[in-house]
RNA sequence: GCUCAUAUAGCUCAGGGGUAGAGCACUUCCUUGGUAAGGAAGAGGUCAUCGGUUCAAUUCCGAUUAUGAGCUCCA
């Protein structure tokens, strides 16, 4: 007899046990046909789930966010039934839903081609068409095994084998194809009305990059084509956005074949990034840092000493000259407690920040680089901070307030947190590793910030707190980092003299606001689509004649506004002022300043912003104080 | 590093076994025009590199390099 508590409250009571489509039924048939799984005390499960007791149910269709990820598991499926239909000898292994969309593994003897694709599509549009009813079925998982084994589908039968051998498993049918799924599933293949297969790309089984790699085919799924639509349209803006793109489009910098994963910057890109880096000097500076500079190429011993050759050794550019075996530096660490070591440290002298603008080189993958958000050749926004134990947490909790007065500057909310904890591959006993962990995730806890746990992620000499953002493609990019570091000031004989006159070992605070200035950079490119704001634009105003005669007088503005420190270029070409301000407006310059005879009769600017806007004309002291405001708030205030 | 794709003018791209094509940009000339493209003419390419097949390769095949997507790895 259950009763059954809808999330209104209000209850139905049944006189037998009944299925969710039953009550879905009872409650309408409009709700029948549209529901698509349920929730069951919680749990989401099939519209064919059988409730024996009383429960609180909720019908789920399209409308629900589970909804949309029960029809996105169900299109993982129908793309590999479609597979096996048209590739026999394909073999399936899994398909799981990922963020608007899905993926299927299959192992095959060749790469599927785009035009594969094309027909997987189709048969799978044709098999959503024939109205497939999706059966459940549990077997043991020894059952399972041997079911999978006869089907010839070894990497399925490998996947149940890693289960615990007393679980029963859930199997899905639909016509002739049945998947091991934990489900649920939509009831029947008609539901699943909005796909489309996006790319094809190989994937290491089991994501190891020593295991074989399967043919991973991508698709995105949605509760109806105008849904869909919006989806696709959605991406084709993102690219727009591509900071590879806009860099070219804007003369920021080129990267070409001589130099892979290094930038050579243009004189606007360039304007940009030294912006950026003297708002950072100044900042670093306020908060109690001191700036450094260390040498690019050392000595090999000293990377030994540190642990970088041994674990990092592979990602360094070494280079052998008069007998002698150097590195170009892959991190600034080992050389800040070069500068650390010289004289005497107290405790008193504790804790004590040092910065450097650090150029470094890691030789990485080739297939791994990107544009300029993951390059060979890059320069940190880096410091170490060298304190004591009991200073640990104060200082990670300082920086993180730092951190987020810096990434406001920049107009940035959106920070991803995570804690990345010890590695295989490490130097330091577990005990010190516990302790790392520990401080930095009660400094993340005090200020009472979301993260997420990344296990075995962390440095080699310590765990970590990443800072994150993402690109307009919704790729996560790491920026900032604060790393507890108890292994390598002991490792490179760092010490300070402690209250009782004993030597002690100073805790090491690896950390970076930007991470990179590179990745920053085409992080902002994205996030302002071009449009930089007026304090980190390559050039903040462009002042344009009508006509040759106001020649001088543009002259004498340019000058003015450049004397007062503003980054200010004219166009005196002979172009119609529509061409100029096309032209400029696509260069993203923030004001377009128009100068005619009766600008130069009143001693004006008449002034447009890029985004066409008309601010009337202005003295040249007014405009300077717009200018100057715009400046001063930095990425705080949005622009139009 | 792995899988697949791509590489033609400064840029964006078309083409195709036998003198290489467009638009924009560039140069010159005309035009001095008030808020997102004024007009005309001209110049510009060893078709990524190295090999192979062929009477003939920019085109077909292979390797290399770089780039792109994804995987793996990391700021």
């Amino acid at each position: 007899m259950p009763l059954i508590t809808l999330p209104d409250g209000s209850q139905r009571s049944f006189d037998a046990a009944v299925t969710l489509h039953d009550v879905a039924l009872d409650i309408g048939p409009g709700l029948a046909k549209a529901a698509l799984a349920g929730k069951v005390n919680g749990f989401v499960v099939d519209t064919s789930f059988l409730i024996e007791h009383d429960s609180d149910v909720a019908i789920i269709t399209e409308r629900d966010e589970e909804g949309l990820e029960v029809i996105r598991h169900s299109c993982a499926h129908l793309l590999a039934q479609a597979v096996k239909i048209l590739y026999p000898e394909a073999q399936v292994t899994i398909g799981p839903v990922i963020d608007d969309g899905f993926y299927y593994d299959f192992a095959y003897e060749r790469p599927f081609t785009p035009e594969d694709l094309l027909a997987i599509e189709k048969k799978m549009k044709e098999l959503s068409s024939a109205s497939l009813e999706v059966t459940r079925q549990v077997k043991s998982r020894d059952e399972a095994v041997e079911f999978f084994r006869d089907l010839g589908e070894d990497y399925k039968a490998a996947i149940i084998e890693s289960i615990p051998s007393d679980e029963d498993l859930s199997l899905y049918s639909q016509g002739d194809f049945t998947d091991l799924c934990r489900g649920p599933h939509v009831p029947n293949t008609s539901k699943i009305k909005a796909f489309k297969l996006t790319k094809v790309a190989g994937a290491y089984w089991r994501a190891d990059s020593n295991n074989e790699m399967l043919q991973r085919i991508y698709g995105t799924a949605w509760a109806n084509k105008k849904e869909l639509k919006a989806y696709l349209h959605r991406i084709e803006e993102a690219e727009k956005r591509d900071h590879r793109k806009i860099a070219k489009k804007l003369d920021l910098f080129h990267i070409q074949e001589e130099a892979p994963g290094m930038v050579f910057w243009h004189p606007r890109g360039w304007t940009v990034y030294t912006q950026i880096e003297e708002y950072m000097r100044s900042a670093q500076r306020a908060a109690g840092y001191s700036e450094i500079r260390t040498p690019q190429l050392v000595d090999y011993s000293l990377w030994e000493r540190s642990g970088h050759a041994d674990k990092f050794g592979d990602d360094m550019f070494a280079l052998h000259i008069d007998e002698r075996d150097f590195a170009v530096k892959p991190m600034n660490c080992p050389c800040h407690i070069q500068v650390y070591n010289q004289g005497l440290k107290s405790y008193r002298d504790l804790p004590l920040r040092l910065a450097e603008f650090g150029s470094c080189h890691r030789n990485e993958p080739s297939g791994s680089l990107h544009g300029i958000m993951r390059v060979r050749g890059f320069t940190q926004d880096d410091a170490h901070i060298f304190c004591t134990e009991d200073q640990v947490q104060a200082e990670v909790s300082q920086f993180i307030d730092f951190l987020h007065e810096i990434y406001a500057d920049f107009g940035f909310s959106e920070v991803i947190y995570r804690l990345s904890t010890r590695p295989e591959k490490r130097v330091g006993a577990d005990e010190v590793w516990d302790k790392a962990e520990k401080a930095l995730a009660d400094a993340l806890d005090a200020k009472d910030l979301p993260w997420e746990l990344l296990p075995g992620e962390g440095a080699f000499y310590g765990p970590k707190i990443e800072f994150s953002l993402k690109d307009c493609i919704g790729r996560v990019w790491q920026l900032g980092t604060i790393q507890v570091d108890f292994s390598m000031p002991g490792r490179l004989d760092a010490q300070y003299v402690a209250e009782d006159g004993s030597r002690q070992v100073p805790v090491m605070l690896h950390r970076a606001v930007l991470g990179s200035f590179e990745r920053f950079i085409g992080i902002l490119i994205e996030q302002y689509e071009g449009a930089f704001p007026a304090w980190l634009a390559p050039e903040q105003a462009v002042i344009m004649n009508i006509t040759d005669k106001q020649a001088d007088y543009v002259h004498l503005v340019t000058e003015t506004l450049n004397n007062k420190g503003f980054r200010v270029i004219n166009d005196l070409r002979n172009e119609k002022i529509g061409f100029k301000i096309r032209e400029h407006s696509m260069q993203r310059t923030p004001y377009l300043l128009v100068v005619g005879d009766k600008e130069v009769e009143t001693q004006t600017v008449a002034v447009r912003t890029r985004g066409g806007e008309d601010l009337g004309s202005l003295a040249i002291d007014a405009f300077a104080e717009l200018l100057n405001g715009d400046v001063q708030r930095r990425g705080r205030a949005l622009e139009s």
